[in-house]
DNA sequence: TATATATGTAGCTATTTAGCTACGCAAATG
DNA sequence: CATTTGCGTAGCTAAATAGCTACATATATA
């Protein structure tokens, strides 16, 4: 193996997906996010620390507290990633569209 | 930890990913999968298990070949998860529209 | 200034992962 | 019917992962 430091390795796990779909509605401090998950702080703080090396958010310090922000960008790769399979998923759909309307024309 | 056998675990190898871009292409043999990569026959063996176990693929066995074929229904998980982000970036575009076009009244 | 708070780091463990070689088995072929 | 071919499984290893507790450090507060 290698160390897989991408969009894809930072989603695979539950705890970071979520910590994400937190950081998507507004920034947080370490804290109050490690207080939305059962697991112990220091797990919610090296689960940050992937992200940030996934260069999935970023942080800043303000006083003693550190807040993290959502960088959507690198998201994006995950989006553009899945564009080809997009392109077949929809071509099944209109292919049903197809058939429906075919359906529909039989009947009338 | 546990075993996590999702779509998103599943894409998190690049190796399973370029497996997954191969069938969404074509339904191909194991050996006619395996020819496309420099890992041993096993290992693209034990990939293409995990991505059923993730159910993102199909197997059927037609003489002593073994065809895959991409079952594309799963990979919309990981479309359904994205969504609340690509809200996100469109909206971001969206300012920087607007912005652009107050650049442009300012000029007229 | 002593104390409380916010957060990261060190260092450990159990489990999972990705990879390999060796092997077994069933289907095709000579 | 012996042999080749296609492919999975067993069993191993090194590395990565996710989790924990204990500790260090810096900032705020009493």
């Amino acid at each position: 193996m290698k160390l897989r430091r991408d969009p894809f390795q930072a989603i695979a796990d539950p705890t970071r997906r979520a910590i994400l779909v937190l950081l998507a509605a507004q920034t947080m401090s370490a804290g109050a996010i490690a207080n939305n998950f059962d697991a112990a702080r220091p797990t919610i703080s090296k689960h940050l620390t992937v992200l940030s090396e996934c260069d999935l958010i970023d942080s800043n310090q303000q006083g003693r507290e550190i807040f993290y922000e959502l960088k959507v960008d690198n998201m994006k790769k995950i989006d553009q990633w899945l564009e080809q399979f997009r392109k077949i998923w929809e071509d099944r759909f209109e292919n049903l569209d197809n058939y429906l309307s075919q359906i529909q024309n039989k009947k009338k």
